[in-house]
DNA sequence: ACAAAAACTGAAAACGTTGTTAATATGTGA
DNA sequence: TCACATATTAACAACGTTTTCAGTTTTTGT
């Protein structure tokens, strides 16, 4: 009943030349004649022979396979990074494995699995890994400048500095920010400390009242935030909404007071997702594309796992404005 | 540089045995006395022995994997689906791995990887697949009773049935249902088509006005469609919302317009996964439990992979009514 | 105490590849 | 035509396990 696979031992019998000439024929290797190699892979190909993939590990020692580290599964911006990385790792030799489990299970997995390099997501990191062999990527937070594993992250100092440079230049001054401030979320930190230094930086006063926080990350806390803002007698002319989710609620807030987006009030959102041009008005946007930072990603964990070093250990990726609709010169009347 | 792993070779001659028993040993063969089976392992762990997996699967024949297909990565009842199969996965011997691309280049990776078995999340497939002869499971639609491949569905015919039959006991008459009606989607089809049936079923008249089409299964829907709804002079008792996100939005368009669930107007909700009872109102629910789909989905694929058959080919996994806060009787007041 | 049975251990094949080395065929220059 | 270089192919070890079967030791019953 089990369907036996085909394997070189059977395309040589039918070739009528020894194993190892077939496995050099299908490596494409230049110890064999053309004619012979070419008769030999088309034999292969009429077979329908797929190599063996854990002999060829076995005697490789290496598995091919990337893990992945995903306990939050349930937050948008990562599942499009999830979708980017896998996108770009099937792009290499490598395959992906996902895991959602608690860290530390996920790495026992991978360390049976033997895979050769594990991407891990984790926001906030304080814990010690214990340590292993096997090479490990964070994407995450960067607190220190120095880890013992390579960290990617974004530059959210310069990020925010980009952001109200842009508001600036189209003549805001009164810009706030809603997002979550959580001490124990260090990326929520970066983002919040970022704003208030790049307001400081283009001499724009930040009013108390304009720095919310929404304490999470969704739809609702950016809904929720904004209503209570704009019930107020003053209201800014410009909103950095700290998440692509917070941002949604952000709009939908702002469009339920009937008040329009850019003319009214310019809304310009964290994080840089392609659904940003999506929305009920596309949403501008600054952050690291995940295209890029996926590609990256995988760029770094290969060329880690390959050459056993990565420098530098801690990158910082550099953040994009993409330019979309909700953003817009002042409006004299507000000013 | 390259740290050599142990292998049980390494182990036997520490332990002054023959490989072969140490095998036997670590897998706790009763071949092996009882004293040298403890001496053995002892000796393994203290060296961190890892057994080699290429070398194991490549004798065994089997992979020990399951493959997920997941082409939709954007919808958290999946995301938490998959969370749930990738937890339940892990407490077997197998190991999961996701793929994110397009149908046919996953199966491709799959069939490169050899994996035992693969799940399909599609919610709607019509063109034919290409056979393979990897166990393939669809979770997904059944349009049909019997199909090539094994299906796993909810039963959204009963569980529509449940959730009518539970608003009429409370008293409910005037109901109203909020979902796609997208021709194409014959997943969401069915649930339309299904509370048609139920409301007939329990003599319940259904305004048209009180089925509405929300073009869509996500948050912004479902909120939509209820300020539209709320806004006319005659509204439902109660609402059953097609999907997770939708519901969400019908809370909170309820809410804004300062009425209250479930005094005022009830809400049943579409899909069973946890989150359900953290939101504003606990949501109460219809639907397959996520647990028990991951359950079931997993259990098949198993059985599916060992045996080479399956029974029924096509499965409808019965709904759960999970009671929480968002039902009461209806309002006298109203009635 | 001795044969037979039972318990245990070791040797070796097998899984399907890759890579190295040995063998053979083919071609070259004198 | 012969020696020798070169192109091509074959043989075989190795990767780390599991499993079968043949040995060896220990236990048991008489």
């Amino acid at each position: 009943m089990k369907e036996m696979n085909v394997t070189i031992k059977d395309i040589a019998k039918i070739a009528g030349v020894s194993y190892s000439t077939v496995s050099k024929a299908l490596n494409n290797s230049p110890l064999v004649k053309p004619a012979t190699k070419k008769r030999i892979i088309e034999i292969a190909e009429e077979m329908g022979y797929e190599p063996n993939f854990a002999a060829q590990r076995l005697v490789s020692k290496q598995t091919q396979i990337i893990g992945l580290i995903w306990p939050t599964i349930e937050r948008v911006v990562l599942s499009t990074l999830v979708t980017n990385i896998s996108k770009e790792i099937s792009k290499t030799p490598y395959s992906m494995i996902l895991s959602v489990d608690p860290i530390p299970a996920s790495l026992d997995t991978f360390r049976r699995f033997q895979v050769d390099g594990v991407i891990l997501f984790e926001e906030n990191i304080e814990k010690k890994m214990e340590q292993t062999n096997i090479p490990l990527l964070v994407y995450g937070v960067s607190n220190k400048e120095q880890s013992n594993y390579p960290i990617i992250d974004a530059n959210h100092g310069q990020a925010m500095d980009e952001a109200v440079c842009y508001l600036a230049e189209l003549g805001h001054h009164h810009i706030a920010y809603l997002g979550d401030f959580s001490e124990i979320d260090s990326m929520q930190m970066q983002k919040y400390k970022g704003f208030k230094k790049a307001m400081d930086k283009y001499n724009l006063k930040v009013k108390d009242e304009f720095l919310i926080n929404t304490k999470g990350l969704d739809w609702y806390d950016g809904y929720t935030a904004v209503s209570n803002l704009l019930d107020t007698d003053e209201r800014p002319t410009a909103i950095v909404g700290g998440s692509y989710d917070i941002s949604g609620g952000i709009i939908r807030g702002i469009k339920e007071r009937k008040l329009r987006i850019p003319d009214d009030i310019s809304v310009i959102s964290y994080d840089n997702i392609p659904q940003m041009a999506n929305m009920e008005t596309p949403l501008t946007s600054i952050g690291v594309p995940v295209d890029e930072l996926a590609k990256e990603i995988v760029r770094s964990i290969i060329e880690y796992v390959e050459n056993k070093e990565l420098y530098p250990s801690v990158k910082k990726m550099n953040p994009v404005l993409s330019i979309r609709k909700s953003c817009g010169p002042v409006n004299e009347l507000f000013k």
